[in-house]
RNA sequence: GGGUUCUUAGCUCAGUUGGCUAGAGCACUUGUUUUACACACAAGGGGUCACAGGUUCGAGUCCUGUAGAACCCACCA
């Protein structure tokens, strides 16, 4: 025999990708001529290793690629890694800050050396983690955000979006961090509760609240709501001298709905350089905008004596020179509220007015489908009008929410790792800013000029990101070639012509802001096309527990790379697969990957057992079905193939899973094979082996892989590159046949197992089932003796409408009417519920056929069991 | 404050246009050294589908409300 015992994987899988590998089966062929279905793959950050969140969406994406080609199709699965601005960017900082330097010592120049070492390690650390998962991936396609061809493609968009006015420079306000001294989006902050200790203070004659004193130095403007009847005697404009921190000032009186009358006392004063709110409110009226806190987060001469001194220092010192003056009201020590941290690094925001670049949301100037719309407008259009579809399609109406509430976004970043922002700036004689928008600054050089400065910012990494789906299937060659438009580029490669729009995106919901709605926006702005058709999104994997797995606990955290020697790659991945469903959170248990184990111990079994069985495997040979057996396993495997089939391809992996599962486990192995070994049918065993091993590659390819390799020794047929399974004809009559050996069986089980029988003997009358599949029912049901009879005796079969019949003595057939008993009650029970349905007139009325006449037959069937079952019952209590 | 999801067996979860007696894995009980597999085989126990109403011939599935849990968005000075 030349299949071991039991399925080791370790022993099997590095090979048998290599094998992959070599062979060219992962290479996508635009000239193939095949219809292409296409996923780009998110590019993981190369912070390090992969986690279990990747090895789900690998897996998830390798079912649909591994079915794709399966079904004949050109698929491309196109991987890659990010460059992870900001986390990469925050993890050398944390690096060098160990090691006792920071980055302007060691300078721009060094600082990318040493992030470019990193990211390279991590990227083969990655891409090598990806083969052990089996993620069948073109290699030789393989991108990275910051390749040359890729920088193009951002460097092109930026100068496209700029000349359409969509991209502009200006001073708003930004989320700042002081701690990484950069800015950062909207999206990227997360929300701590905190309590903090809440001041009233007196200003003039009102009271303001304030969690910030430290802020409240330059507070000129008291805002109240316009309606509000307690104010009603102050007029918008008025002036007002107040005694404030520092000495007199003159305070205005600003009307404006913003200000909530029912929070605290109706009245407040603004900070617009530090806060969002305060920063609209200050745009409408057209008010000053005086920075307090710089950007190190230490307050600015404005603040007098308290000049130079962290926030957080002063805050008690203001309080309690408040205090000092009068101007201290009260102080409630209980208030809770949410403060802004950087969700990389944790550092606390502090909002600031910063000269930044920003993509404008709401210019009317994207042509789309022959109209002028805003990048909003677009990102609208192509759900709404079913361009694209979201799965689960209720995360659409949480893409609409977000888009309703976007604001321009804020794609320059005070980093040095990342795509360098094309602009140029020099001073000229008059000594103001000239500002040049290009991949190189121009050449020409007035006398009196200086030079031309790049802008020392970087981009967003989510503005790469957002081109991720057709900047990677632009050719390199023609990528870097100057004299090429970026239009010119697209038309003439081979690959984005043919393989975009991609099929399916398929990637987490925590991202569907960050990623998904940024490549619709640039995508469609800038090709004119979808990025995709579908998305589909997947849950987090948590712990087992249900928490979250995080950093802070280390043994909550499950790495995939560890399942793998243990329990295979292919255990790892059907674990992520059962139970799986779109947008919802799954928690990780040993227990999947042990069951999964097993799985695909039973299948190296069957294939044991089929390879000991059958002299050579002949593929793609027609079965030749004889038994009621073979007829019936035939059509089990044209239904799987066609239910799984189906499953995949409406994003239903889980039921893919199951349905594959249970075709394997249940209908071939305790079924099909306990059956061949009374009546041994190779070409159908063949015929059984092939198409469960095409059915479960998608799921479980390395394994399958191996099993075919075994089996295929001298020819160089591979699994991967085979045909999804066609169906074959067979006898329907024949297939039922094998359904009443299967009742029979199972109750001649279930009465030796009530009876605690080793053996037993079974007659029968007028069956020609019965008599066609006589050794067969012997052997299944582990009978001594089946035989033809004139007369019944012992125990009457209920559960099949064939005479047959258990030989039992009095006293073990008295011990079996008790269950016989239950039986009929539980008869009686669904024969009366039947009974209610069909007499309904509203049922027989209003619901299809189909089911009516399922439902008349079942009580057709119930009845009759009932009666024989009634009439021995009342036999055995008559003795 | 606005929104989304979840609540089904002891545990973890499927259940996709409403339709067989609600399923799986693990765990549990009983039996089996059956020559592919004890990572196995056979038989079985276990569920008022969170709760209360409604629509319907028919509801785990649709609607309303209640309770509990998780998450997302916004953010109040």
């Amino acid at each position: 025999m030349r299949l071991p015992k039991t399925y080791e994987a370790e022993q099997y899988e590095k090979d048998i990708y290599k094998l992959w590998e070599r062979s060219g089966a992962f290479y996508a062929n635009p000239k193939s001529g095949k219809e292409p279905f296409v996923i780009s793959m998110p590019p993981p950050n190369e912070t390090g290793t992969l986690s279990i969140g990747h090895a789900l969406f690998l897996t998830l994406q390798d079912i649909m690629i591994r079915h794709a080609r399966l079904k004949g199709k050109d698929a491309l699965w196109l991987p890659g890694t990010d460059h992870a601005a900001l986390a990469v960017n925050a993890l050398i900082e944390k690096q060098l800050s160990d090691e006792g330097t920071d980055k302007h010592q060691i300078g721009r120049d060094e600082f990318l050396k040493r992030t470019k070492e990193f990211v390279g390690n991590s990227r083969n650390t990655m891409l090598e983690q990806m083969r052990a998962i089996g993620a069948s991936a073109d290699w030789s396609r393989t991108r990275y955000t910051l390749d040359d061809s890729l920088n193009r493609c951002v460097n092109e968009t930026f100068i496209k979006m700029y000349e359409d006015g969509l991209i502009y420079r200006g001073y708003r306000i930004v989320n700042w961090d002081p701690n990484l001294q950069t800015t950062v989006s909207d999206d990227e902050l997360v929300y701590q509760e905190e309590k903090s200790k809440f001041y009233t203070l007196k200003y003039g004659p009102f009271e303001i609240g304030t969690a910030r004193p430290e802020t409240k130095f330059g507070d000129k403007y008291v805002i109240m709501h316009p309606d509000d009847e307690r104010y009603a005697q102050y007029k918008h404009g008025d002036t007002i001298d107040v005694e404030w921190i520092n000495g007199p000032i003159t305070a205005t009186v600003i009307k404006d709905e913003a200000v909530d009358p029912k929070f605290g006392t109706g009245v407040m004063t603004i900070t617009p350089a530090h806060s969002h709110v305060d920063f609209e409110i200050a745009q409408r009226h057209g008010l000053d905008k005086e920075q307090i806190i710089d950007f190190h987060g230490k307050l600015l001469p404005i603040a007098g004596e308290f000049e130079g001194i962290n926030i957080a220092e002063a805050r008690p010192k203001i309080v309690e020179k408040l205090n000092k003056k009068g101007l201290l009201v009260s102080i409630d020590e209980e208030y809770v509220h949410n403060i802004a941290l950087n969700d990389r690094g944790k550092g606390v925001i502090e909002p600031q007015i910063k000269l930044q670049w920003f993509v404008d949301v709401n210019k009317k100037i994207v042509d789309w489908k022959g109209k002028k719309h805003s990048l909003k407008e677009v990102m609208q259009s192509v759900i709404r009008e079913g361009d694209i579809e979201i799965v689960p399609k209720r995360f659409e109406k949480t893409y609409f929410h977000w888009i309703d509430s976007l604001r321009d976004w804020c794609i320059s970043r005070q980093i040095w790792w990342g795509h360098r922002i094309p602009v140029w700036y020099r001073i000229d004689t008059d000594n103001r800013e000239e500002t040049y928008v290009g991949i190189a600054p121009p050449t020409d050089q007035s006398e009196g000029f200086h030079e031309w400065q790049q802008d020392p910012d970087t981009l967003d990494t989510w503005f790469s990101s957002a081109l991720w789906t057709w900047s990677t299937l632009v050719d390199p060659k023609l990528a870097v070639d100057g004299s090429l438009s970026l239009e010119a580029i697209l038309k003439d490669s081979r690959d984005f012509q043919k393989y975009h729009p991609t099929d399916v995106m398929e990637t987490g919901w925590d991202i569907l802001f960050f990623w998904v709605a940024r490549m619709i926006l640039a995508t469609t702005y800038v090709t004119g096309e979808v990025p995709f058709k579908k998305v589909y999104l997947h849950g987090m994997i948590r712990a087992e527990d249900g928490k979250k797995m995080s950093k802070s606990r280390p043994e909550s955290i499950v790495d995939p790379l560890s399942v793998i020697p243990k329990y295979g790659a292919d255990s790892l991945r059907l674990a992520l697969i059962m139970g799986v469903s779109p947008g919802n959170d799954q928690n990780w248990g040993t227990a999947k990957a042990e069951a999964n184990r097993n799985f695909c111990n039973k299948l190296w079994n069957i294939a044991r057992y089929i390879e000991a069985s059958t002299s050579e495997l002949a593929v793609g040979s027609q079965p030749e079905p004889k038994t009621a057996a073979d007829h019936w396993v035939i059509a089990k495997l044209n239904e799987a193939g066609e239910s799984i089939n189906e499953a995949i391809s409406n994003f239903n992996f889980s039921g893919a899973y199951y349905r594959m599962y249970h075709l394997i486990w249940d209908d071939v192995a305790d079924w099909y094979i306990e059956a061949s070994k009374t009546e041994l049918n190779s070409t159908v065993l063949d015929h059984v082996l092939e198409t469960i091993l095409k059915l479960a590659h998608p799921f479980a390819p390395f394994i399958t892989e191996t099993i075919w390799q075994t089996l295929h020794a001298e020819d160089d047929t591979l699994l991967i590159t085979a045909q999804w399974p066609k169906p074959v004809k067979f006898d329907a009559k024949k297939a039922k046949q094998f359904e009443q050996v299967q009742k029979i069986v199972r109750e001649i089980r279930q009465i030796k197992t009530a009876l605690v029988k080793q053996h037993g003997n079974a007659l029968f009358k007028n069956s020609q089932i019965v008599a066609d599949n006589e050794p067969l029912i012997k052997s299944l049901a582990k009978l001594e003796s089946l035989v033809k009879t004139e007369d019944g005796r012992g125990l009457k079969l209920t559960q099949t409408t064939e005479p047959v019949w258990f030989e039992v003595d009095d006293e073990e057939a008295k011990k079996y009417l008790k269950s016989l008993q239950e039986r009929s009650k539980e008869l009686k029970e669904s024969i009366k519920n039947l009974e209610v349905r069909l007499g309904n007139p509203g049922y027989a009325k209003k619901a299809p056929s189909n089911l009516v006449n399922e439902s008349e037959a079942q009580l057709r069937d119930k009845r009759s069991e009932l009666k024989t079952l009634t009439a021995y019952i009342a036999s055995q209590k008559s003795d």
